[in-house]
DNA sequence: ATGAAAGCGCTAACAC
DNA sequence: GTGTTAGCGCTTTCAT
């Protein structure tokens, strides 16, 4: 393995401006469209940047004009498939400007998201994208001295730094216990993640829980798993607990994926699915459309929220009133997994 | 309103060299844990930078020392899981170095993806990942000319500018041709995205073709569909082909989640799936583990050409000869959508 | 172990 | 329309 020159030689605008026969500072106007430049003098500097095959140098132009185009997307990981959608949605609404996304995972871990972001400042994006509303003092402090904008996204149940965007998970959870109630189950089982930083699905759960209470029903099995929430922890989870609990009229998923695995186990099993036994699942995967039946579940909104983020950062978000806080409603689909009301 | 002001309201070094009464140059020592420093003012220094909430300035520090930690990652899209897939074994790899990856999306177009490598490389990043091979001559001069490492993904099948790091899809759907037909399955049905950009799914088409041939096997229907891969996709494509060609007796879909909605549907109609009909997908997505069948399909590695390439810029990863190309294996997975040999 | 000076490659501000 | 000058906030280098 060769050792790299350590200094390397890249071509400046210096080299630019000599071969052009033109200055500097014009030769920097052309390359960034500011400015009069006439259109024969325009036509030099592009012909030699373009002949030796110049590339800018954006950490001395940011440096000089105190203008950088990053924009710091900070997201717990990037293996469930929520993270990456909401990615998608800010990298979406970023196309049509000329801000670049960079992203930082923290591994559910609130010191390790200090981390990142400290080091993700220190680059001074034009501004962050955060998922989640929970973060530490020192976290808090860092965004709200950035002198940027800060959204937090898919997530509004808290007290933001700057902005927010998302559902409310509490809110969600909520109403698909009430869905639950106008149906008539009384039996319900939950199933979830045990992940300390997933604030989101713990809400989710408060939120059914006081709906199912208020309603009279309780909650008469309850798991929580650790790692990855695919369909074969579904199935395997889903088997258990009907197992210990075989009189549940209702199972809640955390999740879509566990949701679907239990879903394909029940209906295999020749379960009533739908009728005496009610299924709901969350987040609303668009890859799970064409299931034999449709798993009832709530859209989390995602992408849109990553889109209102980058919109914010963009500056092009026009907010209601003075309120920096963009809830989204999470639709109830009902689906083929609860009987009709 | 004063200079400073006007332009921004970050501390620098100089504020903390003030504050703690140390040379901005020890401070910056002490900062970046180089050279010795008394534990005194190493303490002096440590305080006043937390005190007043000191965040370095990368973008001077690059300037200066023109080291920069950032490692440039290109795909063509997020919405597709196999790119958040690989861009999660970059980011793992990365994790343990000081190296914090930069998104660019192409939309699989070779002049987008053109304007966000020229973006990209004007920050002088560590390193480039890109997916594929096929680019510009503009792209790849670009590469070739930027000095330093430069790892194309997700394929080896072409000529890369420096590293490659991928499974051969041609081989590999070389090599579900001749599962197929070493089963004796006789009459076989093509279902794939007639994406222009998608490379890696042509060639998998390609080398299946081949295979087939050479066994005297034809394919009989072949189906190009356009816009997202998820389940209902491959329901409804399915439902068609066999329609349309019912004495199929074989489905190749170049991706798992078409072919698990194909699957699906083909079970749910009680049609013998892994008997009469046998069925293989592309990719090993894990999220499908689960399914009340298993679909056969090919693990595509794309999470550990993600980590291989990361390691490849770090520097931590040792060829094998001086070849800077590392083929993974594309293991073959039966699971239960294809009779026994 | 610490400090002073020079300058990284670019752009803001101002001159012409 | 084009050029000149003076930094941006750091790190390198060299001195002490």
């Amino acid at each position: 393995m060769t050792r790299r020159n350590s200094r390397q030689q890249h071509l400046t605008l210096r080299d630019v401006s000599e071969a052009s026969g033109v200055s500097e500072m014009t030769v920097s106007r052309v390359l960034r469209n500011r400015g009069d430049v006439s259109d024969k003098t325009r036509a030099k500097v592009i012909e030699a940047a373009k002949r030796l095959g110049y590339v800018p140098n954006k950490i001395a132009g940011a440096l000089a004009s105190n203008r950088v185009n990053l924009v710091a997307v900070v997201v717990p990981s990037l293996s469930n498939l929520v993270f990456p959608e909401m990615l998608a949605g800010v990298d979406e609404a970023l196309a049509d400007t000329d801000l670049q996304p960079v992203v930082g995972t923290t591994g559910y871990d609130p010191e390790k998201e200090e981390r990142v972001l400290f080091e993700m400042l220190s680059w001074r994006p034009s501004g962050v994208v955060i998922a989640g509303l929970e973060h530490t003092e020192a976290s808090r402090a860092m965004l709200a001295n950035a002198g940027i904008p800060v959204v937090e996204v898919m997530d509004v149940d808290g007290d933001p730094v700057d902005a927010a965007v998302g559902i409310s998970h509490w809110r969600a959870g909520y109403q698909v216990g009430t869905e639950i109630a106008a149906r008539g189950y009384k039996r319900v089982g939950v199933l979830g993640t045990k992940m300390d930083g997933d604030h989101r699905a713990r809400k989710r759960i408060e939120g059914l829980e006081r709906a199912l209470a208020e309603a009279g029903i309780e909650i008469v099995d309850q798991v929580a798993y650790s790692g990855w929430s695919g369909f074969a922890k579904g199935r395997e989870m889903t088997a258990a607990m009907l197992d210990r609990t075989p009189d549940l009229d209702f199972i809640f998923y955390t999740n879509d994926l566990t949701g679907a695995g239990g879903l394909l186990y029940a209906w295999a099993k020749g379960l009533d699915v739908g009728g005496t036994l009610g299924m709901a699942g969350f987040n609303a995967f668009t890859l799970l459309d064409g299931l034999p039946l449709k798993l009832a579940t709530v859209d989390s909104r995602r992408r849109e929220a990553g889109q209102v983020a980058a919109k914010i950062i963009a500056g092009t978000h026009v907010f209601e009133g003075d309120d920096r806080r963009v809830e989204l409603t999470p639709t109830f689909l009902p689906g083929d997994t609860m009987r009709p009301v």
